[in-house]
Order: structure tokens, then C-alpha cells, then sequence
DNA sequence: CGATGTGAACCTATTCACAGCG
DNA sequence: CGCTGTGAATAGGTTCACATCG
């Protein structure tokens, strides 16, 4: 326990923003892909350019975890995958459920990032009694009918929404009776949930037209001869690497 | 070369911050299906409730793109479905390449979404021989090497990269080379663009991760017997709809 | 000395609350 | 009178810059 004023949260103080969260995974992929070149040891630079973020951004995530680098030395790769990954969750496995056995969710039953990191998926379910049985990646496909025995079964907590976007709702609806708290919607419609649901997701179109809309910006203006960077969003403030190569994305707009 | 003190972006102060951006899609979904169901005029707290955000935030998106509002009644749909089309640049069509035509490239070259608002697959491309004149979606597999040709013939801006993390960089190189300026990258790897170019990533096993990390949270506190709220999250503001369900999901994670 | 961890400054985004218009 | 549009207040996130420590 602890007094009050600010940011009361969940048990302590623990918090973990919620963009930093949404880090965390990069900097797990940058720390595997470290260990593998054999780094045993990497500083916040090192970690911060694979990861497509800067040093500080990363310092303080990663400072939100607690207090894993040395001085003067850096961060023990090792020891820090183990942080993040206890901080994800990742120590267990858990099994998901994957709904809408079509085009999309054929990829995604395929989808080799699924058991790399503590998924497995538990359950694949249409309501297409034609596609109930077939076996896709191994798995045979069940009525969606059978979700709460199959949820029950497998203890599933992590629903993904691969439906028409018709479908999704009543979907949701349904994993949620059968209490699944995590969803990851990939249908191309807002979903609404009790509280203490977790909604995610992921939506092509949307992305399209976000890239669409910096697109339609860059061509309209033209090459302004020299109003700014030759090149740049705009956004870029003087500070370091302004010029060179922007490495990955910056995280904003998916979900929370 | 330009003085001015504060948030001098493009051309005057258009602006449009890029966390409305981000959710002018969705508007824009929401409008289409609210046009669909014979609406003619939308208040904000209508629109704002099916795309699934509140109406201040709504309202306030929408005073970006200018005053398209009739006080005392709404929006008009048809008009605002305009205004926000052609803020997005949804007035013409895009030419997109998509490359990495394995399981996911498939799924997605087969997505009605992509027709859907002004985007036409102009070329699916790979690296494999025998993928190459394969026809997928009525479209034939070209091989990467002719990125050039195809990316100036077809005007392509926009490219979808599906391939491995492996391969993801060096396609992501060959795309700008090409003259492309807009990424969408599905590979779990952080890609390395020149300014000016922009690049949005969609990844399934970092969603899971974040998702991972909820249940987690939720698991670990188990169920607190009032600290706060019986199911949510956490981070409720006391103010409107507390309780019932929440629609849809936050945006924040995603990219920029 | 070199790199972490962090307070402070800054900037962006969200929410409130209400003036003002149709 | 109802709803938009927006200034002001608040919250959240990023970057700077440096004290601190191995």
C-alpha cells in the first residue's frame, strides 16, 4: 500500500503506461534477435536502433519495469528477456480461439508468430457446417456452437475475430458468454464489450487509409522547394537523427 | 528557414493531428453504415456511438477538417462523407503492390476491403519463380525483379509488404527504390525508411503480446473485491459510460 | 569514464463545460 | 431548445539534460 496523490492504480505504483506496453514486444524481438547475434550485454542505444525507437524512449520504458541495466555497461540480454517477458505474461502459455476459418483466418491458423511466444491456438471455429471437420494446419475446425465447452475445456481467454464484419458482434457476444476476456478483431467493425474485455484490433483498410491521407498530403504539396526537410513528415523535430533513415514506425494509432 | 514560434506544419495550420487521422476510417465506416440505414443527418452523439468513441472527441475531430455541422441538428451524412474522403484522399484510386505471396499475401490479395475505398492491387510480386505467373485473385504473380517497371507503369505510392522478416528489409528497399512512399509491412520485423517516407506495421504477435499482458494483469489481481471497478481495467475516468459495455476499442497503439 | 535512471520541460491528445448559433 | 464548435483544464507521452553510480 501507499499513500495517494497520484496515479493510483492497479496494486502498487506498477502502472507500465500504456505505450510503453505496446513497446515492450518490439524491444522482446530486438533482445532476441541481439541474443542470437550473440550480444550477451547491450546498451540503450544498441537496443534502441534495432528496436526503431530512441535511447531515452527506451530508458524509460524500460525503467518502468524496474532498474535491470549497469552503469556504464548497459542492459544483461538475458536478464532483461526475462523481465519483459514475466511483465507480458509470457511465462505461460495461453490458448486462443480462433474464429472465422476463411481466407484471412486460414493465414492466420498458418501463422508460424502464433506458437513462437506462448500461444497456442486451442480451438478453431466457423458456424459453416461445411468447413466443421476439416483440418486446417492440423487443427480440425469446430462449430462455433461448441465454443463454451471447447473454452471451458482449454481454460481460452484469447479470442481471434476473423469473421465478415456481419458476423463480428455476434461472435463477440459469444466468446465473451463463454469467458474469453482478451479479443483480437481483425473484421472491419467496431466492437462493443462489457468492461474488463480487452478489445484490439487490427484493421487493413483503416491502415490503408491512414497511409492514403500522407500520401495525398506529400502529392499535394508537391516539393515545396525548401520549406522544411526535403523530405520528411513535417513532425521532425531538429534533434538527432533528423536526417538519415527513420527506422520502423512510431507507434500511435492501432488500438490500446 | 521560417521563423514562428508554435506548430507551423504544412500549408497554413491544416494540421489535422494525426490521432484524428487515425480515426477518420472509422468515421468514415461508421457514416457509410449510418447512410446505409436511410440516415440522412447524424448527430455527433450518434455517429460517435457507432464508430465507437465519445461525441467531444468526435466533434472535435471533425473541427479539423472545418465546420460541416448544422447546430441544433447534426451533420449531414453524404456531406461529411465527402469532407472526410477527401481529406483522406479517397477522391482517386490507388495503385497498391503487394509482395510476399505466401500464406498471408494470398489471404490478402483476396480481401474485398482493399476495392472497397479507392485501392486496386496493381501487381502481386515475389521473389519465388514458380509463384511467378501464378494467378491469385484473377491477378498474375510477377517476380520482384520487375518492381521498377511495374511500380512506374501502374504509378504505385503504396506498398504492402507480406513477405518474411527476413526478406522484409531488402523488399522494403526495393519498394522505395521503386518510388514507393507509403508501407504497410506485415513481416514482425522493424523496417529502416528514408524521411519522407512512411511506413505503418500490422502484427498479429504483437497484438497478442499487449493482449497477453491484460490477462495477465487481470489473472494476477484476481478479482479485487472492490478496490475499483468490478471488471474494468482500471483507468476509467469516473465520468459518463462507466458501466455497461464499452464499444470498440481505443486507438493508441498501433503506428504513426 | 560511460551508460543508466529520472526530474523537468515540452508537446500531443482527451475531456470538460459552455458560449453561441440555427 | 438542442446541438455544434471550441477555449480551458487535465491527462498522458516524449524528449532533454544531467546527476548518479558501477
Amino acid at each position: 500500500m501507499n499513500d495517494q496523490p497520484p496515479t493510483v492504480r492497479g496494486g502498487r505504483d506498477r502502472a507500465v503506461p500504456d505505450a510503453t506496453v505496446a513497446r515492450l514486444p518490439v524491444y522482446l524481438r530486438a533482445l532476441h534477435r541481439m541474443a542470437d547475434e550473440g550480444h550477451a550485454t547491450a546498451s540503450s542505444e544498441e537496443l534502441a536502433a534495432v528496436a526503431g525507437v530512441n535511447s531515452a524512449k527506451l530508458r524509460k520504458d524500460l525503467s518502468h519495469l524496474g532498474s535491470y541495466g549497469t552503469r556504464g555497461v548497459g542492459y544483461d540480454v538475458a536478464m532483461l528477456v526475462d523481465q519483459i517477458s514475466t511483465t507480458l505474461g509470457l511465462t505461460r502459455c495461453w490458448s486462443v480461439a480462433l474464429v472465422g476459418i476463411g481466407n484471412l483466418g486460414h493465414a492466420l491458423a498458418g501463422y508460424a508468430g502464433f506458437a513462437s511466444r506462448g500461444f497456442r491456438i486451442a480451438a478453431l471455429l466457423d458456424r459453416d457446417p461445411d468447413r466443421v471437420g476439416q483440418l486446417v494446419n492440423g487443427i480440425p475446425v469446430s462449430h462455433i456452437d461448441d465454443l463454451p465447452a471447447i473454452a471451458a475445456e482449454h481454460g481460452i481467454s484469447i479470442g481471434v475475430i476473423a469473421t465478415p464484419a456481419a458476423a463480428a458482434q455476434e461472435v463477440c457476444d459469444r466468446l465473451v458468454a463463454a469467458g474469453v476476456t482478451s479479443i483480437l478483431n481483425f473484421a472491419p467493425h467496431v466492437l462493443s464489450v462489457p468492461a474488463g474485455v480487452d478489445v484490439r484490433k487490427v484493421d487493413l483498410s483503416i491502415e490503408l487509409q491512414i497511409l492514403s491521407f500522407h500520401e495525398h498530403r506529400k502529392a499535394s504539396i508537391g516539393t515545396p522547394s525548401l520549406t522544411r526537410l526535403p523530405g520528411g513528415r513535417g513532425d521532425r523535430r531538429p534533434g538527432q537523427d533528423a536526417q538519415r533513415r527513420t527506422t520502423g514506425t512510431d507507434e500511435k494509432a492501432a488500438n490500446a
